[in-house]
DNA sequence: CACATTCGTAAGCTAAGACTAACGGTAAGT
DNA sequence: ACTTACCGTTAGTCTTAGCTTACGAATGTG
């Protein structure tokens, strides 16, 4: 799934946001990426499936390993996500500013 | 605040999401947020202020209300962190497709 | 074939946080 | 001054989810 709302869920966790730090540098191991984070092996594997569901991260066996790295298409609809919100925050305080004494809800 | 990881990670409750979309349309009152929300007028208050303290979201008072708007940048930061990791999965997937047997990891 | 390495999964515990209800405080109207 | 409207805060409950331990599957090696 690549949907920007669930990708950002995934990002939520503390956790998940240092793997992918590191995944942005480059691809690693699940036990490579367990020895740097101060969290066991099977949390980080735990941690990798919820974020291959939110389209954030590939895998790629070799041999007994799976290395993963980030998904680009993942990182660009949370990017396209925000640009949308950005410009609609720009237009509202546009509004806002020209708009003393209005009504700005129901 | 204006930290790109504290600001995913107060995006990362389905509920501020939705109150984030709200204000990206135009500024709205606590109550008026709350009318459209399967939650209580409390929750979104306390939705609000973490968003207020992530740095996504600014409050002006107009009278008893509270005017809630989207602060351009809080998500300008959390874009910026998103474009740098974006650049480097790039980088990173083409180092990987280039060295085909290689240690990617320690 | 036996053994080691790497990893995913299941079960269980615990802590974080999301929610509601009740209360208090401030501003506007009459 | 009294009432109404709107909102933040607190206390308390309860669900969610992240973590660890234990186990089993898959691959590679001697």
């Amino acid at each position: 799934m690549t949907n920007a709302l669930t990708a950002l869920a995934a990002l939520g966790d503390p956790t998940r946001q240092a793997i992918v730090e590191r995944l942005a540098e480059r691809p690693h191991a699940v036990g490579a990426l367990a020895s740097r984070l101060p969290v066991s092996r099977p949390a980080v594997s735990q941690h990798l499936r919820v974020l291959k569901e939110a389209g954030l991260v590939e895998e790629t066996r070799s041999g007994t390993r799976r290395i993963y790295r980030l998904d680009p298409r993942g990182i660009g609809a949370m990017r396209d996500w925000l640009d949308a919100h950005w410009d609609r925050a720009l237009a509202a305080f546009r509004d806002f500013v020209e708009t003393p004494p209005g009504e700005p809800s129901e």
